[in-house]
DNA sequence: CTGAAAGCGCTTACAG
DNA sequence: CTGAAAGCGCTTACAG
């Protein structure tokens, strides 16, 4: 399998080797090559099956054409993390539309791993995207080892280099959308602690739709099953700050042969494509992390040809669903 | 940010660039350097904060480094595709530990985006690692593209460098399951048509263990929803395909106000490491995708050192959960 | 045990 | 519009 390079299409079209150069990197036709010599280094390139070498090119040009995706894992889910690679997808999408490639980077034990990817050890990337909970104190050492990096989803949050979907507007829209239903009862069900910011937001979001609304908001942890179980009636909503949190509220109810939506109102302030399949009944906002990863990747672009892009936040509209039905039509068709 | 060279080391050190690129390269320590300069090397490299430039490397030793893994989307499920991801997962972790990386291909639709991926296009991976429902009249062109490709559950089986689990048995395993639980009809639901191997197989699984039993299965897909719906009965086991068709299941019986495990058997051939969190109670047969994609990484490892790897078929176990009890449990605890 | 030389395939100024 | 030359940072034989 040798290789065949541009020396051999130099040779075969009598030309040199910075015309064919030329004629093959520059898309967009603005070079001077006389039309004749560009066709002939074309067709020969093509008959000869040329391929360029990433390697050669990228050491000439220092540019690896590479943008590293850094996914750190759920805690609970080693190696998995689903919504993360949603926005991988999307990043992978186009970062490709834009001639470049993806490199993955997923350590289970961020805190550990991360000196040990070769990613970080070698010149490898132009620049990284980093996913997701992230410590804070990693940062200046990532930063420290790749110039660009663009932050998607973490705690980092500054003018530019940073996409984030607003997760105070989440909370809020989700709880209101229980409120509209009818919903007098409302209890956020979230986790006991996590460091990563969207908990928070989404909290304050929850907080705010109740006290416009003169309600109160009651707040359970995952400790608090139990206490949860008692709640499932049905003027109550459950507001669920994640996907999981969501499918823990049913498991619950389906142990005492209750359902969403009919004995009891279940919101979520997260979403993910997943579920669009494996429970499209759940009521929940709208968090487009494919389309996230896309943007990204253009943020990544733009910072690694030496702009640095504005700092983004996302408003997300809601799905509404069965699981959060509107409690006038249910009592209706009830009654 | 200027780089760090190996001459840089050189210099500093007081050596070559040669005994530099040694100390710094073979890991063994069965290099013939004197231990003082070794240690001098070592000492300087990491004063200078020195990191080896990949493409530099990968130019004088015509290999990346880089294992492409290459995506197609689920049907149905464009741009995302959960549990090929848990394989990437796997495979990464892997790779990662024998100092390689992973670079993705993601295409949305194969047939389209093959050529265009900058990992054909180029010579960019050393190998690549193929993944899932891969039509096999591209298989002809991958593999004129990359030298050394993997086929990890895909159609392609040959007697090496393939990776699939062992879906006959899944299928009889998911089946068994029901029968030994008790229930005396069994509806496979599966897909109405679907070109991937597994489906096939897990319906001849399915039918083997009925005949065993001397049974009767019944198959219905998701077509015949209307079908399905009349058979959740006490006696009866739906044998899902893919966790999607458990979901789907799951739902109809909530629209009847009916339960798996109580109501009517429910069991699964496929499984994904998010259904242990998103529905921890489904009676189903393990698939350990991770793990699959660090044997493939191994596998691709081999393969590109000059050692084509045998196949593999992994037989895997029954998870037992609530969604499939046993009958007669069930009915002394309703009685 | 150590060093000088050549080469990997491409691009980028710089002359013509 | 085209070509000769130098260089990107590393490794690999090959001499010493």
């Amino acid at each position: 399998m040798n290789q065949i390079t541009i020396a051999d299409i130099a040779r075969a079209a009598g030309c040199s080797k910075p015309v064919v150069s030329k004629v093959l990197h520059d898309r967009g036709g603005n070079t001077r090559v006389s039309a004749a010599t560009r066709d002939r280094v074309i067709e020969v390139a093509k008959e000869l099956g040329y391929r360029p070498n990433a390697a050669a090119r990228s050491m000439a040009t220092n540019r690896s054409g590479h943008v590293g995706v850094l996914v750190p894992n759920t805690p609970g889910n080693p190696f998995t993390h689903p919504a993360g690679y949603e926005i991988v997808t999307g990043a992978n999408t186009r970062l490709h539309e834009l001639g470049m490639s993806t490199i993955l980077a997923n350590v289970d034990d961020i805190r550990q791993g991360i000196d040990q990817l070769r990613l970080f050890r070698e010149h490898l990337v132009d620049g990284m995207m980093v996913l997701g909970n992230v410590p804070l104190d990693l940062v200046p050492r990532i930063e420290e080892l790749v110039e660009h990096c663009v932050w998607i989803d973490t705690n980092v949050w500054r003018h530019t280099c940073c996409l984030r979907r607003d997760e105070h507007f989440s909370g809020l829209q989700a709880t209101q959308l229980a409120i509209t239903a009818g919903y007098r009862k409302l209890v956020l069900f979230t986790y006991p602690d996590n460091e990563h910011y969207s908990m928070h937001e989404r909290r304050g979001g929850a907080e705010q739709a109740c006290a416009d609304a003169g309600l109160t908001l009651e707040i359970l942890t995952e400790n608090q099953k139990g206490e949860l179980a008692e709640r499932l009636e049905p003027d109550t909503c459950i507001v669920a700050n994640s996907i999981y949190q969501a499918f823990v509220a049913r498991q619950l109810a389906e142990s005492k042969r209750l359902f969403p939506g009919t004995d009891f109102g279940l919101t979520c302030c997260d979403d993910m494509r997943q579920v669009n399949r494996w429970w499209p009944q759940l009521s929940r906002v709208e968090f487009p992390r494919f389309e996230m990863g896309r943007i990204g990747a253009d943020m990544c672009a733009e910072l690694i040809a030496g702009t640095p892009p504005r700092s983004t936040l996302l408003r997300c509209g809601v799905i509404e669903r069965a699981s959060c039905q509107a409690r006038t039509a249910d009592h209706l068709s009830h009654s």
